[in-house]
DNA sequence: ATGGCACTTAACATAGTGGTTAATTAACCG
DNA sequence: CGGTTAATTAACCACTATGTTAAGTGCCAT
């Protein structure tokens, strides 16, 4: 289970690619919750939630803390921070690649008049 | 290798999840490459990239189409879209964890002077 | 102290990932 | 045709991932 990924990215990545981590996330960005707590939507076994459990406190994307015998969960940001980051270099990319769709459907409603940029809002 | 994942978002982000992976979609954000260029940088067989190629293409992040006996591949980017998206909820919240570090540094340069916490930093 | 509650850890089954080498397909070239 | 180049497919390997059930840990209550 426990992978010597050592790539912080990877792992980010890794641990968002599972419905099951994600659906935590979301639970927890409107607030903490113990383990019984975000494992009860879930038709699945203790044990599997807190492996995902595991899975994100490892990847940096959440912390527990003790509190008798509960563990609180909190979300933590700063790895899906470096991700966006990462995601971000690519915006200048795929504006340009809306564009030319962009062009594309203009040029089929409105063809081979010339060097024209008219943009056919939908 | 071809998972039934089925879901979308979750194929993107196990996609982004393998350093070699990420390094094609850079080495494709400038410019289109064959399946040769590609695998140029890498010390590993040509069956290997072949295959993360396939996993790249299977997440919609590239497309290949034929040239003679080369592949072309395209990066596509509607699905890094989708994924950036879904960080995005989180936005608003890293900023405000940021805002509370903040206060937290703030606070160990002037303490002490009211509800002050015992948080010893590490 | 004993019993229940909230979790975690252990042991296991099954399937997916990421790499290898060898064989195959397909296009080009003499 | 036969040979070379470009890439994929096949067969295989070691390791990782995700789930299960059962047992263990530690806190709290009666």
């Amino acid at each position: 289970m426990l992978s010597a990924m050592a790539d912080p990215l990877s792992t980010t990545f890794s641990a968002l690619a599972d419905p099951t981590r994600r659906e935590i996330l979301q639970r927890l960005s409107s607030g903490d919750a113990t383990v019984g707590e975000l494992a009860e939507p879930f038709a699945m076994s203790l044990p599997a939630i807190s492996k995902h459990l595991t899975v994100l406190e490892r990847a940096g994307l959440i912390t527990k803390s003790r509190d008798g015998q509960r563990r609180h969960c909190r979300i933590s940001v700063a790895p899906l921070q470096d991700a966006t980051s990462w995601l971000e270099l690519y915006r200048k990319h795929w504006e340009s690649q809306l564009d030319s769709l962009g062009d594309y459907l203009a040029s089929i409603h409105r063809p081979s008049t010339e060097g024209d940029h008219e943009e056919t809002p939908s």
